[in-house]
DNA sequence: CGCTGTTCTGTTAGCGCTATCCTTCGCCGT
DNA sequence: ACGGCGAAGGATAGCGCTAACAGAACAGCG
């Protein structure tokens, strides 16, 4: 049977004009698809200069692999359930994109599941059982909730925890050095010379409180600097606990000359506390907080902090999850990873030396 | 009886342990595949007894379509860029939440593309086609943009623009009634029996700027109250341009009893100097917001504001490109809609009558 | 009865990618 | 030399679905 009869020209295929695919990048760097498949997927036995051939036809192409057929020719569909509850609004949004990336590039589906713990957790585990989802993905505070989690690794979906101070061993954990950021950022005060450093607690049933504690602490002791009870408030990441905590510390008969707060929300109180009592910051009194949220560019003047890789951390936690999800599949399991991403300190206009060092 | 006898002997599949296919359906039912598919999508042309047939072994099967092998099969492939650049976050993750849903519903890929106009609008324009963008979603400000309007509706993807106060002819829209929002938000303070009523605009650039003063004089003119320019204040969107018109309203010899700001960002930074000043809010002086984001409840008190709708406005603006991107394959040419949503007036406990109503 | 339409249903060929072989090649030890 | 081994990369066959076309079944009409 002729079949190509009516037509000499072999018929144009159903391509959609859209972009290049893996064989035309194939063709342009001289290699197999697979190849070209493999450099994508990052997979190891490529030599680096064939890699880098690959990865310049990539650039030159602008070729960008679709999902949907990455997941039907490889692991297969995978649905990932991004559970949030409480919006630290800022937050979710860098958080968002960051799993929206992930999700993209391994060719995942990305749902968004609100919760706020009062449909029960059984509850909670049919909804997302009815989704056909396959894996969780827990921002804070979700990520604390211990009868949460209990509930979640109790089914066989993997669960990433995404910036908890202490992960549960038997989930993914995507985070940083908490304690280390904070020793960071206590020790840049020091080093301006601040010696009577506030600090404000943040939330005490979240970890990552504890560990910032254990950091601003820790810095004070390696200073040789003895950590006045007074000087440090409890809070809980809230605006106002950051108000009722800056004026507590700021009416000390002797106040000190910096705060360090444990989020930004908290710090943006205690700058306006300071503004109320016709304080200047930083002239008067240096302010700095932790997260680098939306907040943190917001108040004037700009909040120095600690800023998280927050959407990083959430497409490595995404990443990692499906990763979980078709090695399970594959019949392995794979082994609860626990990820630290690089923090870094953000140096704005909320710092500078005391006024006096006394 | 024998396997496929055409070929030989497949060799050992690589089946996920997944679910039925359609070819369990089909077979099930002793009908084609294609048949099967057909059903699925309701097309017409089945014999009534046959769609019958295969819906009861789809049920009995309890089958679901892949959608990625729909989408990578069929023309359903789109995907949709949401264009972002300035960090007005909280505004973001909200706006990110609602896309991902319509996305979700609608069944199309959403990517994230960050453009902060460095880069020219040409060279956007060539990253959008190399990511094979089918449509854009614009939130603001980008969606205010001329040149970059101009641009992208110069190509053949649709482009949505999401809360502009001025639509653009040729771009899909969805946005909320912002004049009718500030007037009603006027009225209410009104109503409470405020009379000096100030007022800070948002940045001149913006359209939904001019929508919401012109909301706020039409409530003045109709209570028949003259509005003194001396009240109306100059603002960019920023807390620091609310702290300046803040400082500059309560410096007035006869400053107002209630401040309205034409977003929270600047409401907060009023709310700040009213305290620097030793005013109480709202006894003092009433401050009220616009666009409820999560600046709103984060300061105290919390802001008595406008509400957008702004997940349903993104889900919508999304699935509205999603239907214009079909449309346009399928050869016909979606209008382009103007959707307004319904917004509300949020009452915290920012605003009071009056201390004296004089 | 052929001849045209009109439904309905089946067949075939991919969509763009990756799993699973398989080949090739260089490098070692004895 | 030789066999053996592991790394690098190729060839092929699908993943589950639908577009496009090719029949088959059935109507009406001369």
């Amino acid at each position: 049977m002729g079949r190509e009869m009516g037509k000499g020209q072999p018929r144009r295929g159903r391509r959609r004009g859209s972009g290049p695919t893996v064989s035309d990048v194939a063709r342009a760097a001289g290699v197999s698809q697979m190849t070209v498949s493999r450099v994508i997927n990052r997979e190891a036995n490529v030599r680096e200069e064939t890699r880098a051939k690959v990865e310049e036809a990539i650039a030159a192409l602008g070729y960008v692999p679709d999902p949907a057929a990455r997941s039907l020719a490889g692991g297969g569909q995978c649905r990932i359930a991004l559970l949030y509850s409480n919006p630290s609004a800022a937050y979710l949004s860098e958080f968002l994109a960051g799993s929206i990336a992930g999700a993209a590039a391994s060719g995942a589906q990305l749902g968004i599941e609100h919760w706020d713990g009062a449909e029960g957790v059984e509850a909670l585990a049919r909804r997302l059982a009815a989704h056909r989802t396959d894996a969780v993905l827990l921002p804070p505070p979700l990520c604390e909730s211990a009868a949460l989690l209990d509930a979640l690794t109790g089914t066989d979906m993997p669960v990433a925890q995404v910036a908890t101070g202490e992960p549960s061993p038997v989930a993914h954990a995507v985070s940083i050095d908490d304690r280390a950021a904070a020793e960071a950022m206590t020790a840049h005060l020091i080093v301006l010379g601040h010696r009577r450093i506030g600090f404000i607690a943040g939330e005490p049933n979240l970890t990552a409180s504890g560990l910032r504690r254990a950091g601003y602490e820790q810095a004070l002791a390696s200073a040789g600097i003895t950590a006045a009870p007074a000087l440090i408030r409890g809070g809980n990441f809230t605006y106002r606990s950051g108000l009722a905590a800056g004026e507590a510390l700021l009416s000390l008969s002797s106040p000190p000359t910096a705060i360090f707060a444990s989020n930004d929300d908290m710090a943006a109180a205690v700058v306006s506390v300071a503004h109320r009592r016709h304080l200047e910051v930083p002239g008067d009194l240096s302010v700095c907080g932790f997260d680098d949220t939306a907040m943190a560019i917001t108040v004037w003047p700009e909040l120095t902090t600690i800023r998280q890789p927050v959407a990083e951390m959430a497409s490595a936690a995404t990443e990692l999850l499906v990763k979980a999800v078709r090695a399970r599949r594959a019949g392995e399991e794979l082994a609860p990873q626990h990820l630290q991403l690089p923090f870094a300190v953000i140096s704005r206009d909320s710092v500078a030396p005391p006024r006096r060092s006394d």
